[in-house]
RNA sequence: GGAGAGGUGGCAGAGUGGUCGAAUGCACCGGAUUCGAAAUCCGGCACACGGUUUACCGUGUCGGGGGUUCGAAUCCCCCCUUCUCCGCCA
C-alpha cells in the first residue's frame, strides 16, 4: 500500500509514476473520496465533540447533585445527526481503504520502463552454456527415460499440472533443497524458519496477494489458504511488531512447498515441471531499515546467484522493466537459468524491494532514531525454485544415454549416488 | 471434544458506569548528584487520524464486532485468541 500522505501531496507525480507501469490511476475518484472524507470527518468530530462535552457537564452536575435534565435534552439531537455521520464516515474510510489497496506499488526510479516481459533488460550472464555433440532432450524426457518421473500416475492421484518422482530423482529433489538452505543458513546469515503451509487471509492481505489475486490461490475451508510462496508467512512473521532497530536486519530463509492454482495459464507450459499447482521453494526473506533496503536487494539477488554458481548452472540476471514488475514490488530482479530441453533461459528466481510497501500493509515497524515509529523495509527472493531447479540439473547434466551425471556439490546429500542411469535389466 | 480462567500502554499490572488515555512498577529519554559510573532524586514518556501549523486544538483507540446508556476499559450479546485441567492423538 501506498502512503496516501504521497497521492495527497503530489498526486500528479503518482499517477505519472503508476503510468510507466500500465496502472491507470484515477485522480478524480481519489479527490473525490478525498474531498467526501474531509467533510464527513471534521462534522462528524465536531459533533462528537459536542457530545462530550455534554456527557462531561452531566457528569460534574450529577457528582455536585445539580440536576442535570437540560443537559440530558440536548443529546439526543447530536446523537441522532452522529448515527447518520459515523455510518457514511465508515463508508468512505472503506472505500478509500479499499482504493489504496488496489494501486500497486511505485517503481523505483532506476527501473526500465517497458511494457512487458519482452523489455526487460539483461544485466549479466554467468557461464556458458554447454555444447552438446548430440540432441539434448528436455527433462521430461530424461526423468521418464530413467522411470523416475512419472506425470501420469500424479494425474491419476490428483490432476493434471502435479508430478509424481521416484527414488534417486526424489532424493536429488530432496538433496536441492537441502544444500540451498544449508548454504543460506550456514554461509549468508540467514536463520532458517519452519512455517504454517496454510494462511489467512490478513497474512496475504499483508503481502499483496489479497485482495487483488484471490482466483491465483487454493482457498481451504472458511479461512484458510494453501501458501503460494513462503513469502507469505516467512514476512508476515514481524506483521504489527515493531522490531528494535539493533535487530535490523532479519534475514530468515524457509523451504516450504507453494501451491498455485495457475488460472489464466491455461496451455502454458503444460508439459513437464516448469509450471505446477505444487512446487518447492527456498525463500529468502530480510527485513530491513530503509536506508539499506537497495543494498540488501543486491546482496539478496548474489545470494541466489551463488546456488546457481555451485550448481555449475549458466543464467542470466534480468532487470524486470516497470510493465512485468510485480503488484508489491519496487524493484525486481530474475534470475534465468539455461535450459538446454528448451534451448532458452528460463526463471528460477525473482528477487524483489518492497520498499515499506508490505510493511505498511502488515504494519510492521522499527524505533528510528528520533524515536518515531517507522516502516521497515522488506526484500525477498527464490533461493531457488527446487522443481525448476532440478529441471535445469536434469537437462545441463544429462550425457548421450539418457544418464544424468550429478554436480559435485550435491554428492554429499546423495550418499555417494555421482549418477542417475537406468537400470541394466 | 469437555470444564474453567484470562486478553488493558514496550513489558508487568491496577482499574467494575462519570473530569480514565488509563494508578503503580520496570524499561526508555532528559536533568540533578558523581572525576566517571552504579544507586538515589526531579521531570518526560502510547498509537492513529483530522484541523491549524514549529507552541496548539479536536476525534478515535483498553483483543475484534454489535448492543444498553446522556456517558462504557467497566454492563449485555457474538466472534477471535491465550492459558490451565480432563479426554484423545503423530
Amino acid at each position: 500500500m501506498l502512503d496516501i500522505q504521497l497521492l495527497r501531496k503530489d498526486l500528479a507525480t503518482v499517477v505519472a509514476r503508476l503510468a510507466t507501469r500500465g496502472y491507470p490511476l484515477d485522480a478524480p475518484r481519489f479527490e473525490a473520496l478525498e474531498n467526501e472524507r474531509k467533510d464527513i470527518q471534521t462534522r462528524t468530530q465536531d459533533l462528537q465533540a459536542q457530545r462530550n462535552t455534554l456527557s462531561k457537564q452531566i457528569g460534574m452536575a450529577k457528582g455536585k447533585g445539580i440536576d442535570a435534565s437540560d443537559l440530558m435534552q440536548q443529546v439526543p439531537a447530536v446523537n441522532t445527526a452522529l448515527v447518520d455521520l459515523e455510518a457514511r464516515l465508515t463508508i468512505v474510510q472503506d472505500a478509500m481503504q479499499a482504493f489504496l489497496e488496489g494501486i500497486p506499488n511505485l517503481p523505483q526510479a532506476e527501473v526500465p520502463v517497458g511494457k512487458n516481459e519482452h523489455d526487460n533488460v539483461e544485466l549479466r550472464r554467468w557461464g556458458e552454456p554447454r555444447a552438446f555433440d548430440f540432441t539434448p532432450r528436455d527433462h521430461v524426457d530424461l526423468g521418464e527415460g530413467l522411470d523416475l518421473l512419472d506425470f501420469p500416475t500424479a494425474v491419476k492421484i490428483a490432476t493434471s499440472r502435479f508430478a509424481l518422482m521416484r527414488g534417486d530423482l526424489a532424493r536429488l529433489h530432496r538433496a536441492l533443497a537441502q544444500f540451498m538452505l544449508d548454504i543460506h543458513s550456514g554461509e549468508h546469515g540467514y536463520e532458517e524458519v519452519y512455517v504454517p503451509y496454510l494462511v489467512n487471509a490478513e497474512a496475504l492481505r499483508g503481502t499483496g496477494q489479497l485482495p487483488k489475486f484471490e482466483e491465483d490461490l487454493f482457498k481451504v475451508g472458511d479461512n484458510l489458504y494453501l501458501i503460494p510462496t513462503a513469502e507469505v508467512p516467512v514476512t508476515n512473521i514481524v506483521a504489527g511488531e515493531i522490531i528494535p532497530v539493533e535487530n535490523l536486519p532479519i534475514r530468515l530463509v524457509a523451504h516450504t512447498p507453494c501451491f498455485r492454482s495457475e488460472a489464466g495459464s491455461y496451455g502454458r507450459d503444460t508439459r513437464g515441471m516448469i509450471r505446477q499447482h505444487q512446487f518447492d521453494k527456498v525463500e529468502m526473506v530480510q527485513m530491513v531499515h530503509p536506508d539499506d533496503s537497495s543494498a540488501a536487494l543486491e546482496e539478496l539477488t548474489g545470494h541466489a546467484e551463488t546456488i546457481l554458481q555451485r550448481l555449475g548452472l549458466p543464467y542470466r540476471v534480468m532487470a524486470l522493466c516497470t510493465g512485468d514488475t510485480g503488484f508489491s514490488a519496487a524493484r525486481t530482479y530474475d534470475l534465468e537459468v539455461w535450459l538446454p530441453g528448451q534451448n532458452a533461459y528460463r526463471e528460477i528466481s525473482s528477487c524483489s524491494n518492497f520498499e515499506a510497501f508490505q510493511a505498511r500493509r502488515m504494519q510492521a515497524r522499527f524505533k528510528n532514531e528520533a524515536g518515531k515509529n517507522e516502516f521497515i523495509h522488506t526484500i525477498n527472493g527464490s533461493g531457488l525454485a527446487v522443481g525448476r531447479c532440478l529441471v535445469a540439473v536434469l537437462e545441463n547434466y544429462q550425457e548421450a544415454d539418457g544418464s544424468i551425471t550429478l554436480p559435485e556439490a550435491l554428492r554429499p546429500y546423495m550418499r555417494g549416488v555421482e549418477r542417475l542411469h537406468a537400470d541394466e535389466s
